[in-house]
DNA sequence: CATTTAAAATGAGTCATACTCATCACTATA
DNA sequence: TATAGTGATGAGTATGACTCATTTTAAATG
């Protein structure tokens, strides 16, 4: 039947697929040998070259797959009724805690970046990604809980900039998932919050509005 | 003459040196052919191998020249009697320019990383470079216009991290500079100021000074 | 200056591995 | 059951990193 060769044919891409995953997470891009990705997959070598052209082409649907599988991740990972910095809170431990855990991969994502053929394009599907966190962001946005007059990009550049430096700290040293890390930059974001009465710099007003009001009720309690 | 010897034999590794920051630079590091960075040194590709033990030692060699350049000229951006604040500004402008000048030597930065024989590493080069950074902040800290409770490590995150991402993004987009993102970034650095009266979150400033109207409204009305 | 000796350079040859393609196997339809 | 056509195979090819026997250069010695 039509029906179960297709079936047959999308489970063995499938099964490359996740060969394909395992040997470079274990081996590195350069380390995999498409040999061993065949064998693990259990086709021939030429197999392989039926359903991906070459090796960069089959690296890009591991990391292409791998991140589609993270926003699945991250979207089930906010809790739709909750309010918006609970929700970044949420999306930054989820992304957070998936660097660490597959380092190895995202490692391997820049060298997807990169075409033989030249210019470094974005990869559609961290595109997509980050999508994620500009809906809760524009949402912060419409609901006032963030100042209108941000840019959510250089916001999303702080966040998963931040994010990915940390994750790399981390594994560098000791691999673990590290709290202080989210709560510092939830700490940043409250710099967005949309204030009622000062400009930027609420040290220095808000100093002054006290020793205003230090005046006002040193004169008063002479009375 | 001895002196002579030694000096002939830097000059040529230093061009070897030249010519495969070149090539990879150019064809990034798939793409560079070991023949075409000895026909570029003009020696011979077995030549290449007293210098350097194989491709990727090279490469290694190339971004470690690289980053210990980057920490002289930032270095020598940062002016010395500037404020923090300042420095912190001349740093952030100097690393933002550099990544976005030669993205693709930082692109590369990420393969000496990974040795074949697996455990990530740091490179000693690029922690020397952050040095500068916490350098800084160290200042900031002594002369009081930072916190005294900042974990450095979190704010150096938060700093490279952003910078490497907007890079990215940026580069990705039309490859220019934007002094947006400085800007944006320096202006996060005011969390960082020591309070001089209240916690965290400037919203409970604004309920403190509510209170002392409410006090002050209390002691009128008593008139 | 001639001779010896060691170091440095060379590039043709080796080897590993990504990729190809002529051949084979299987499945579905007549 | 025959046949067509699609999918699978793996021996063979091409490429490029790396080696090493040989040659060249330069320093040391008398």
């Amino acid at each position: 039947m039509a029906e179960t060769q297709r079936q047959r044919l999308e489970a063995r891409e499938e099964t490359i697929l996740a060969a394909a995953t395992a040997v470079f997470g274990e081996s590195g891009v350069d380390g995999a040998r498409m040999a061993e990705i065949a064998r693990r997959a259990d086709v021939a070598e030429g197999t392989v070259y039926l359903y991906y052209k070459n090796k960069h082409e089959l690296l890009e649907a591991v990391v292409d797959r791998f991140w589609r599988e993270l926003t699945k991740g991250a979207i089930a990972a906010i809790s739709e009724g909750a309010n918006v910095n609970q929700q970044l809170h949420e999306l930054a431990s989820y992304h957070l805690q998936s660097l660490i855990d597959d380092f190895k991969i995202v490692e391997i994502t820049s060298r997807a970046r990169m075409r033989h053929g030249e210019p470094v394009r974005q990869l559609p599907q961290i595109r997509e990604y980050v999508r994620v966190f500009d809906g809760i962001m524009q949402r912060g946005i419409d609901l006032r809980e963030f100042s209108a007059d941000i840019a959510i990009w250089q916001i999303r550049d702080v966040f998963y900039g931040t994010l990915e430096h940390s994750a790399r700290t981390l594994v560098l040293r000791d691999q673990v998932f590290d709290p202080l890390v989210i709560d510092h930059l939830m700490r940043l974001f409250e710099q967005y919050r949309p204030s009622l009465e000062t400009d930027k710099t609420s040290g220095l007003q808000s100093s002054e509005i006290m020793q205003a009001l230090s005046r006002i009720e040193t004169k008063l309690s002479q009375f």
